[in-house]
DNA sequence: TCTTTAAACTTTAGACTTGAAATATTTGCC
DNA sequence: GGCAAATATTTCAAGTCTAAAGTTTAAAGA
């Protein structure tokens, strides 16, 4: 068992905690409000065609749930969404029975694009208060943070 | 309307954006799951309680959720459900009867603080990649991108 | 082959979340 | 006082999310 004492040192990622938790709930609400009132879409929708965007043929619903960091079943639903207003497609993976594989149409990656744009510029507009070489360097930070997570689980 | 085009700069920004978004979530659910397995409680629930914890009266419901950052229905149900298993009470506010005020009660209040040393040993351990001299670093840029964030809202 | 085990998904129950509508109270104004 | 506007909260419908259970198919072993 690792010693859990509250130090001088725990408490400063303590607080790096809460920022980071505050930064992002916060980025992530005006995200989710300006996608909704400007593209008549959702967070999770946009994440799941952002996945796909990088792929040209698409991933499997298990691809797509690890990238995300969500659960296999949560998928499921957002993407029946998806495949309702005809962003998405599910198509059957050859060899594999089980297996579905899910790819923007053509029309979604339409709408995707164009809606990543300005996504890029929201970002950018949120986090003016720091400068490139600035977010580079924090960027890369948190590069390391997220690697070693990726290797260790906790306990 | 502001110039959206993608720069360099811009892309810079995009990253760490994507960065901060996938540590957080990580992290997250990391938290989740151990919240779950270890001390039958969720995240939300744990929220709430942490900002109570902060107070000795207790919050109003409209305090609470402006300090969470989640919609006012959204700490209704929290709250109905901290209530029913003796972590949380409703008491009436003087002078003003549409108000509520929320307050951990005593065993509440001890429940969470065992929660809350073990909580941040867990923070500590997933964040042990970087020094405090370092997280404390990330934390000031934080702020002032929280800052900067509480002042201007996305247009 | 036949059976077991694993893998890929979906379904389900329950909790969380939002935005909007509804309810109850208070405040400001005439 | 009386009434409109603002405030505090709850309720509601729809969507998101998780863990666990269920279904179908594939792979591995006897």
């Amino acid at each position: 068992m690792k010693d859990v004492a509250t130090t001088p040192a725990s408490k400063a990622r303590l607080r790096l905690w809460l920022r980071l938790l505050r930064v992002t709930r916060t980025m992530e609400a005006e995200i989710r409000e300006a996608l909704r009132r400007e593209h008549d879409t959702t967070l999770p929708r946009f994440d799941v065609m952002a996945a796909l965007s990088r792929t040209e043929t698409g991933l499997k619903m298990s691809e797509l749930s690890g990238q995300l960091r969500v659960s296999n079943g949560n998928v499921t639903g957002i993407v029946d969404r998806l495949v309702q207003d005809g962003s998405v497609e599910r198509l059957a993976v050859p060899g594999d029975r089980r297996a579905m594989q899910v790819r923007l149409t053509p029309s979604g990656r339409a709408a995707f694009e164009e809606m990543a744009e300005v996504h890029e510029g929201w970002i950018d507009q949120m986090l003016s208060g720091i400068d490139p070489k600035q977010a580079e360097h924090m960027a890369e930070s948190l590069r390391e943070i997220a690697d070693r997570l990726d290797q260790e689980t906790l306990k």
